[in-house]
DNA sequence: CTCGCCACCTGGGGGC
DNA sequence: TGCCCCCAGGTGGCGA
């Protein structure tokens, strides 16, 4: 379910409700994750205060004095600040206790993943490896390009390689080569410089634009029964197979790359 | 190093 | 109704 921008609503989302609280409890009903979750939370992590919540990439790190808890959401995880008193549902693993309300993990899927480390977390194993990130002011056409002259691969995948820029997932990689007018099955290490400052373009025009769209029902979002799930957007190619496309009205298509689906407009898109 | 493919897991929708 | 197959917004790990 997530990409960046739906991580990052996330995150500013919880920020100032729960930054500088203590952990009354953490409660664990579901340990098989992607890993088995750490042993232990509720003795780490009771009476701690939360000192802050940051993001790489797709993982958000909850800052405590011992140490880190890195989430992923996978791909069907939410996070949300539930009232005090409710129940959880059947796929709510996790509940992390703030002054009775909990910040309760749910995820059918079980993709996601929660890790504990004592250590920076910056140089945990997932997370050192991980690429640019799209919203910083390196990341431009000019590292793109020097950042694909040797790959072969379409650049799609490239796109969504978190090895080399995270946060971009499956609908945002199609979004945004659409609007960059390139052929997603374009060899990454073919594409012109001039092609390259555009996707780069493209790729943070995209992410921001989620991110408004998740801002405005941010508060919705994180205080909600979950029942509503992510903020919908209007995606340009993304689903709309066989339908005409916004701009020229040619048919949207849609083929399989890395087994994963990818749309785009064939007169867009060279 | 780069690549292509598989794995993990549950649920929903369509076809028969 | 039921069953079976396919699909789903991610990514680590494997072998080539």
């Amino acid at each position: 379910m997530p990409e960046l921008p739906e991580v990052e609503i996330t995150r500013r989302g919880l920020l100032p409700d729960l930054a500088g609280r203590a952990v009354d409890a953490v409660v664990t009903r579901q340990t098989a994750l992607r890993y088995p979750l750490p042993r232990a939370l509720n003795r780490r992590l009771a009476g701690q205060i939360l000192r802050g919540i940051d993001r790489r990439g797709k993982y958000l790190l909850f800052r405590f004095d011992p140490g880190t808890l890195i989430l992923h959401l996978g791909m069907s995880g939410s996070l949300r600040l539930t009232p005090p008193g409710e129940p959880p549902g059947k796929h709510d693993h996790l509940d992390i206790v703030f002054g009775g309300r909990a910040l309760r993990l749910r995820d059918p899927r079980r993709f996601g993943a929660l890790l504990w480390t004592p250590d920076d977390a910056a140089a945990h194993p997932l997370i050192a490896p991980l690429g640019i990130e799209p919203l910083s002011g390196a990341f431009d056409g000019g590292w793109l390009y020097a950042a694909t002259r040797q790959r072969r691969a379409p650049i799609k995948l490239c796109l969504m390689d978190s090895h080399v820029i995270v946060g971009v997932g499956n609908i945002y990689a199609s979004e945004s080569l659409f609007r960059a007018g390139i052929d997603p099955r374009t060899p990454a290490g073919k594409l012109s410089r001039a092609r390259c400052d555009r996707l780069a373009a493209a790729v943070k025009t995209t992410l921001e634009a989620a991110l408004a769209a998740g801002g405005s029902s941010l508060r919705d979002f994180i205080h909600s029964d979950g029942g509503s799930g992510w903020f919908q957007q209007q995606h340009a190619v993304y689903g709309r197979e066989g339908e005409p496309c916004r701009a020229c009205g040619a048919k949207v298509r849609a083929l399989r790359q890395g087994q994963r689906s990818t749309f785009y407009c064939p007169r867009c898109q060279r």
